[in-house]
RNA sequence: GCCGGUGUAGCUCAGUUGGCCAGAGCAGCUGAUUUGUAAUCAGCGGGUCGGCGGUUCGAAUCCGUCCACCGGCUCCA
């Protein structure tokens, strides 16, 4: 007998060799039928597979999040049968589960997959999982399996197994397939019992651009058919919140072929939004001691050859502008750090001074690969809420702190909680793709690790993710259909100040570097606006919303009162617009509610005659008259 | 940049295997209506069918090429 410690702390005893389906038998039928795989001592495994020892198991279903990835994971071996039978010949790369679903890179030879094959191979898949074939795990060696997959010509598998030892190679097999694969897996293809292929798409094998582009089909599956519509549905509200769509619809930015691809321009009403923006991140950095400056939209290559960023992004850079009769080379700005340097640099400064805070909502522009280019969140000109600060080593940690403290009082300003943040270290192995001493690397790395461990953040550390010239914290939030973007970036340079030689005079009335840190809260204005309208799905908070009202009449004999309600509130600090068009009530409430105008105060003769308004909320309805001084009041507690 | 898809009026979309002057709803304009909590009625205007080139007696429809957009990959100071 074993023992099999669960995690709530309880043992029980069962016979050696036992499995995790057994073990969930001996609680419950119900649960017995619903796991997938188990968790034994801290590895995923097959709920098939013999437990020979005494372990700690938790046994996983379709909601844990192990167990979804055991689900699709299977999923994607069963799509590989399906390809297998419909394409015979079909090479197979790799077929992981990923957050929402999974995917299969193959390689079909001289055939093309298309969206319109998809369904074909999805009935397939629901035969052969109708077959109820078991997934069997094969240990095997390092030699058969080499023959196994050279005589099938998978080339891609053979690659792969190079990389492996033998004595660790296990295969899996359902029906006729066999693949090479570490597992774990489901018990039978028959829980898979609802199938949907969402798209298809280019992967180059190894996620090399160099290597051999493959096919890779993207899927999601669910043991019951309800799961899948309810996520299908999922997706629809998704698509609903698209920035993209919501810009659009609600007249805050649009793109122009004529302008050029991946160059925002902006609407009045996302003028009004961005500029509200601007001005709070303006103020605040004003009472936190920064200095607002101003520097042109165009620099010398020469500026950005000291810098290092034309050596490391000359390429992502737009191509060098030429005066006309010296041919003397600019560079469209692509960051405004450099500009920063030379104004601290026009003059010497005291340690007394220091720190010194510069900020500017500096506008820069990059060349992204016309594939990169992504509504408001990947563009190619943008405006960074960028600042530099300039201090001495021992001012650093209190620096970061504040800005810490600044990013997080922006981001929660704007009602985003569900955010990560992630320190981007070097990547030791690669000290090539960095500039700098290695001391000042690691002073640079340890200052955001305690300054984060201090404010009590939590965070995820990536090594290989920093900036060439210094590591960084970034903030990271996700959009309407799960995808992750980058916000707030904090990053720590000791490189640049040595770049352009910058100095400050010490109290030992010696020259010495100061450090700088970039930083940026938003982001990029582009960006975080493109987050926020997911984020609020077009219902912005109240302070940021363009129009606060939309007034009423019901009919145009109101006109005159209405444009005193529209003067009272706007002395009261509250904006918003009359709707005077010579439609009826029905038609101007909906109208209104469809452009997500917070309030509507509606006119008719009774208001008139009580001198107050009826207020109806957006996406709520009637709240009954008021005065405006009481609509005031009660406006001012929202904000 | 690479793979796959899409591109018809301001928006959402029809348009059979290439064949009469390319259609609808919404929006717009004009007029009527003066309205009580999510679409008042009538009339009218509007499209080089993404651009260019080709095949054909004839192209929105077939071919080539370029552009833009969508989903990914790679990249992201």
């Amino acid at each position: 007998m074993i023992n099999i410690t669960f995690p709530d702390g309880n043992v029980r005893q069962y016979e050696a060799g036992t499995n995790a389906i057994d073990i969930a038998k001996s609680i419950s039928h119900g649960l017995a039928k619903k796991v997938v795989s188990a968790n034994v001592n801290g590895e995923v495994w097959d709920a098939t597979r013999a437990i020979n020892e005494d372990a700690k198991v938790q046994l996983l279903t379709f909601d844990d999040k192990d167990g979804k990835a055991t689900f699709w994971h299977s999923s994607a071996h069963l799509m590989a049968e399906a390809l297998e039978i419909l394409y015979p010949g079909t090479k197979f790369g790799a077929g992981p589960s990923i957050d929402n679903g999974f995917y299969y890179d193959i390689d079909p030879g001289e055939t093309t997959i298309t969206l319109s094959d998809l369904p074909k191979i999805e009935k397939k898949m629901l035969e052969l999982a109708r077959e109820k074939n078991d997934y069997i795990r094969q240990e095997t060696s390092k030699a058969d399996a080499i023959s196994y997959f050279k005589e099938k010509g998978d080339e891609y598998k053979l690659e792969l197994l190079e990389k492996l030892n033998d004595g660790e190679i296990t295969l899996y097999k359902q029906g006729n397939f066999v693949d090479l694969c570490k597992g774990p897996h489901i018990a039978n293809t028959g829980d898979i019992k609802a199938i949907k292929l969402m798209n298809v798409a280019g992967a180059y094998w190894q996620g090399d651009e160099n290597r051999q582009q493959m096919t890779r089909i993207y899927g999601v599956t669910f043991p019951k058919q309800k799961q899948l519509t309810e996520y299908l549905e999922l997706l629809e509200e998704a698509k609903k919140r698209d920035h993209r769509k919501l810009g659009a619809e609600l007249e805050l930015f649009m793109f122009s072929q004529k302008v050029g691809s991946g160059l925002p321009i902006w609407l009045p009403k996302g003028t009004a939004l961005r500029t509200r923006l601007e001005d709070f991140l303006k103020q605040e950095q004003i009472k936190r001691g920064y200095t607002p400056v101003i520097t042109p939209h165009i620099g010398k290559k020469d500026l950005y050859v000291t810098s290092g960023h034309w050596e490391k992004y000359g390429e992502d850079s737009f191509s060098p502008i030429l005066t006309p009769r010296e041919g003397e080379e600019f560079l469209l700005k692509p960051m405004n750090c450099p500009h920063h340097c030379e104004i601290f640099g026009h003059k010497p400064h005291s340690y007394k001074e220091l720190p010194i805070r510069i900020a500017e909502f500096g506008t820069v522009y990059r060349y992204e690969q016309s594939g990169e280019l992504h509504g408001l969140t990947r563009v190619r000109g943008f405006t960074q809420d960028d600042a530099h600060i300039f201090c001495t080593p021992d001012q650093l940690k209190d620096e970061f702190l504040g800005v810490l403290d600044l990013t997080m009082h922006v981001i929660s300003k704007l009602g985003f909680k569900d955010f990560t943040a992630q320190i981007s270290l070097r990547d030791p192995e690669k000290n090539e793709k960095y500039i700098g001493s290695d001391e000042n690397w690691e002073k640079a790395e340890s200052a955001i690790i305690e300054a984060t461990k201090e404010v009590g953040l939590e965070t995820t550390t990536e090594l290989g993710e920093a900036a060439f010239y210094g590591p960084k914290l970034d903030f990271m939030v996700k959009d309407a259909l799960g995808r992750s973007w980058q916000l707030g970036t904090i990053q720590v340079d000791y490189n640049l100040p040595e770049r352009f030689e910058l100095e400050y005079i010490g109290a030992d009335n010696q020259p010495h570097r100061p450090v700088m840190i970039h930083r940026a809260p938003f982001g990029s204005m582009e960006r975080f606006i493109g987050v926020l309208i997911e984020h609020c799905a077009g219902k912005f908070p109240l302070w940021l919303s363009p129009e606060q009202f939309a007034i009423l009449p019901i009919s145009d004999r109101f006109n005159d009162y209405c444009n005193e309600i529209k003067d009272q509130l706007a002395a009261h600090d509250i904006r918003g617009i009359i709707d005077d068009r010579s439609e009826s009530i029905g038609r101007k409430i909906r109208d209104t509610e469809l452009k997500k105008i917070p309030f509507m105060l509606i006119v008719g003769e009774k208001e008139v005659a009580e001198n107050k308004v009826a207020v109806r909320i957006q996406g709520e309805g009637d709240k009954g008259a008021m005065s405006v001084q009481e609509f005031a009041d009660y406006f001012a507690t929202l904000l």
